[in-house]
DNA sequence: GTCTATAAGAGGATAGAC
DNA sequence: GTCTATCCTCTTATAGAC
């Protein structure tokens, strides 16, 4: 028997965050109201307000939580300060975790503009502490003569934007695997940052 | 003497164009209100409608603009039929296009959600032409045997990916001039695709 | 914890005066 | 072509009942 009171919060809360990430993801920020969140958890509008603050919270909340997942899954990935492998590992980890969170990514790179300043500011931190990775990889692989990088810091702005790339066109359905796709974009990567033995 | 009424069609149509630009860039459309845009410009809200039918048509208009000035701009650029050669004009192009025009690039980029279904549509068709260009000059190449391509419809989005992300962090007073970043990034295309004499 | 009701304002768009 | 005034809807957020 279905009933329209009641309390649940262990299971509200998180469902308030899901759908409030499914529709910033999929009509932005801006343009989603609390009523539309609310009626895809299955509440009224008042009732988020048992979850958050405010509106802008539940976008900094989601942001916050994708950025520290992401910096922490990547600690959690084996390096073996061997630039060549700790490369592929990165553009494997980066690939992957992306493809598991299409919506999520959306909102982390879309959203920025719709941060307050002082929340912008923190989640600015984190995105520089990730790209951060990426350029010790780099700065180590320079080191040991395995890469020819002109640039650290473009070339590192430049992997990043083409790997996050990705997740703008593919789809499980279509006709290449995640694998596959990895396996491309790895040649690319490779082959951009001058290691040896990649050209064609 | 300012006066605070008055025709000025010829002045204030662009105007709203460029206010809108500015606006929907740096806020996001639907975060952007037509009094906004109007006090922006000068006039009242209700004086827009001289211009415009609706919000939606002022997004669609500000994008289809810019698509079709994109598509013209690279009909104007001298191809050789030389892949390495057409290669590196598609990449000197496609980065000046987008350095000269962040705004144009950023909505054209993160309003696509906010298109009417049809608008959409139209919009997407003329992004396909674009890429289509780039994908003709790797297949050229390819079939010369002067590049080395995995797959054809995957790299040129990664590599559209990683130039148009130049505008996220680029800026004129920074400490690289525009043709010091695109000579990096050509580095990279042209690694990426294998061309010889481009390893490190 | 969720409801209903409501406050207080901003939203897009239009009408008619000038 | 632009103004003022307005319609009507939707917005975020809160208050108090259950």
């Amino acid at each position: 028997m279905a009933r329209k009171q009641g309390s649940h919060s262990e299971i509200t809360g998180p469902k308030v965050k899901q759908a409030a990430l499914r529709l910033f993801a999929s009509s932005g920020f801006a343009a989603v109201s609390m009523r539309q969140i609310a009626a895809e958890v299955g509440v009224q509008a008042g009732a988020l307000y048992s979850y958050t603050p405010d509106k802008q919270s539940l976008l900094f909340d989601l942001m916050k939580g994708h950025m520290d997942a992401l910096l922490n899954a990547w600690a959690e990935i084996e390096k073996i300060g061997n630039p060549e492998h700790d490369l592929k590992a990165f553009v494997t980890f980066h690939m992957h975790f992306h493809f598991d969170r299409p919506d999520e990514v959306f909102v982390a790179y879309m959203e920025l503009r719709n941060l307050s300043p002082e929340n912008f500011v923190a989640i600015e931190r984190l995105r520089k502490a990730y790209e951060g990775h990426l350029v010790e990889i780099l700065h180590a692989g320079q080191n040991a003569g395995m890469f020819g990088i002109e640039d650290m810091a473009v070339t590192t702005r430049a992997l990043i934007a083409m790997l996050t790339g990705v997740t703008t066109w593919y789809r499980d359905d279509g006709q290449l695997s995640r694998d596959q796709v990895v396996g491309i974009y790895w040649q690319l990567v490779a082959r951009s940052v001058g290691m040896k033995g990649q050209n064609a």
